[in-house]
DNA sequence: ATATCCATGTAATGCGTTACATGATTTG
DNA sequence: CAAATCATGTAACGCATTACATGGATAT
């Protein structure tokens, strides 16, 4: 259901069309809300039906049109509606720390390997979370900069301060993730310190 | 299809019947891979039809027989493939960083709110990964109890050192949500203190 | 002209959630 | 004997993943 409001919060700063949502997606809410275009599609589809959003015929060359979907004022309350739902959060599943659990299951260097790449994983998407962070305080972000075109200038010190919070939030988290796993090689280097 | 994986890991422990399984999971590895119940049964189904596990009917009352499950060596073997193949991590699909970002389409008191939720949550979720973290320690955890007996002396050490590693680090992240919801919540004050 | 975007999907499958459903056994 | 627990599900639905599929437009 999330998706769907993931696009909603796209379509606040602009019109989109499938494609360019997609696109954005990725760069953006994507961050904190994966879907994958064969999602997008339908759901955007889904959307214009329910009156969430609407789309509209564009010229794109001569023989052909694409559809330009605009968020409607009924998607608007239903994105301020859900804004100021209580989440409910969604049960843990994390094949990363319950592998950990089990690492007597394996060899010693296995279970090494695999928290030298839990920690290159998260320092891989640290550097891309701080990259967009960056790109959104200096409004080199697309998606943004377009937003703030939209919203009168008392409004952009928030809104450009929330979105730095939630890749704060991400990369904190990332961070914490490191730290656990460093903990966890030192802690196989003390169970079996490394043969020479 | 880590699901499976979780369950193969609960009956490296001790031979279980589907309810015993489903009970015993919310105590143990469903800290990290959360299932309901109605998905526990049919995938022991499924497993024993592929020889991961083995059944047999034990009695149960007088008129009546339930199904105990073994790991089989298949089932083993299986499970020591798992914990040597690279993990791929699943992408971030992650509601209450995706609402932060958008705070500025609520108001701050709703936003407030939304990050007390989030520490409470986190809160109560640290609670109990600390209390299932110290009963393993301490062996009042049935599970571990258990586990302790099948294996020789000289693992336990590690056996439980993995386990006591692994929940540290669902309560180190914990606490780095809670730090990212205070954060947030000096945020809120600085943007728009407080009306009195 | 050819490669690369841009545009838009479908189909199959699997995983997970929710709600419902039932009956036997043990415990107090 | 009633309540709680043990035991085992089914059915419907929706969300997500993966792979496949196609064709027009634009840039070099």
């Amino acid at each position: 259901m999330s998706l769907r409001y993931a696009l909603l919060a796209l379509l606040t700063a602009e019109p989109l069309t499938g494609y360019d949502a997609a696109k954005r997606f990725g760069a953006s809410v994507g961050h904190v809300w994966h879907a994958p275009d064969s999602q997008i599609y339908p759901e955007l589809r889904r959307m214009e039906r329910e009156g969430l959003i609407a789309g509209e015929q564009v010229r794109w060359g001569p023989n052909s049109t694409k559809t330009r979907y605009s968020i409607t004022d009924e998607g608007v309350r239903a994105f301020r509606d859900w804004m100021a739902t209580p989440l409910d959060y969604a049960p843990v599943r994390d094949a990363a720390h319950m592998r950990a659990a089990y690492f007597e299951w394996t060899d010693p260097d296995r279970a090494r390997e695999c928290l030298q790449r839990h920690i290159e994983h998260y320092t891989e998407q640290i550097a891309r979370w701080r990259a967009t962070r960056e790109a959104i305080l200096d409004l080199t972000n697309d998606t943004i900069a377009t937003r703030m075109r939209k919203f009168p200038a008392e409004d952009h010190e928030r809104i450009i301060a929330f979105k730095a919070f939630a890749y704060d939030g991400l990369i904190g988290r990332g961070e914490a993730e490191i730290a656990w796993a460093r903990q966890g090689l030192e802690l196989l280097d003390k169970l079996a310190p490394a043969e020479e």
